[in-house]
DNA sequence: CCAGATATATGACTGAAATCATATGGAAGC
DNA sequence: GCTTCCATATGATTTCAGTCATATATCTGG
């Protein structure tokens, strides 16, 4: 199912696509007609420099939205390429406009979800400038960011897995995080101050 | 002046606010009444463990907007502090919701900035994932950060001036930047292939 | 049940950015 | 014009995350 509010879209603005690994699902010269919901897999969003160097400009996983930007723009700003075979929803445009229009509970929805969006962007941003592993893993599971594996809080963080395993285990010593499981840790409840 | 489309707020919605240094603006258990414009200073965002360790959500600086995602929530999810002398424009929430269900150009405008600055959010998270100094630096003059002094560009992307100086002095030998003028650097044209 | 793959965990070493230090060029204020 | 301050720029040293290696635990599929 599609997230909020594009689940109430009707479905003659929806179309499935699906890519193999390397496809191209947009470049930035095409006019832009659709946004993609990701249901799997994952989408690099590129720009070019004159030189010819990629510049990444986002990387899109399952469960995500992405070329918001595009509804509001008469260009794409980058290309759009699949990593890894994807399957996505392509959601028109003009029909989103359209019903922005006709249903304002719909346009009040759709902000709402870029609000939200754009808060946990930020925290999200604001961890990313933590240079040390272990403050910036902290922040992370105070942030509830482990739910899945901890090699997936790694990748999710910016850091080597080795290196928030590490992290974790000196947060544990020092009694920040408390180990409740095998790759599992929680914020310890009061601070405890120990060396190491 | 206020961004678009805040500003075609009436008079009334907005209220100019100064605070001193480490002056509280809300709190995480106020009623969220506005969102801000932050016309000159340094206003952070933050969160608090059980422990009592803070967690920084968001730093906020000169001409950017922040809480407003408090548009449609019941609850402010931090505190927010000035780190410096701050002055602001407060804006009411009830009529900033009210404005987006009369005026639907409004409500278009707003969706228009926030999925803007998710793009450019999304953009910024790339740049921090990049590890390499270089790699870094290169990236953000490609997308026109260097507009002000290098120092600013340094904290923008989270390095140290020094390695900031450093990675420019190698990415001119390198040929990938051309260097127009003191603190000024360009992308080069052509790329060139030299060691350094 | 067993084999292979993946996640967890940690040790050793390396490399690159942070830190500390120093010097110079311009801009701003007196 | 002179002083002060800040930005620019680079050198020396340290620190810490990355990389490479190894071992074990758990999960998955045959």
């Amino acid at each position: 199912m599609l997230p909020v509010p594009f689940n109430t879209l009707p479905n003659t603005a929806l179309k499935p696509r699906k890519l193999g690994k390397g496809e191209i699902l947009f470049r930035q010269s095409d006019p832009p007609s659709f946004l993609y919901f990701l249901r799997s897999g994952h989408v690099q969003l590129r720009r070019h420099t004159e030189a010819g160097e990629a510049i990444i400009i986002h990387n899109a996983h399952g469960g995500q939205t992405f070329a918001e930007a595009s509804l509001f723009s008469s260009n794409y700003h980058c290309d759009a390429i699949a990593c890894e075979p994807s399957e996505l929803v392509a959601m028109n445009k003009i029909q989103i406009l359209k019903t922005m229009r006709q249903n304002s509970l719909f346009a009040f929805a759709l902000s709402a979800r870029f609000a939200t969006e754009m808060q946990a962007q930020r925290r999200k941003l604001e961890l990313f400038s933590i240079k040390s592993a272990p403050q910036r893993i902290f922040a992370a599971i105070a942030d509830g960011m482990l739910t899945g594996s901890v090699t997936s809080l790694a990748a999710d963080i910016g850091l080597t897995h080795e290196a928030t395993y590490r992290a974790l285990a000196q947060l544990t010593r020092q009694g920040k995080l408390v180990k409740t499981g095998r790759g599992r840790y929680e914020l310890a409840k009061i601070e405890s101050r120990t060396t190491g």
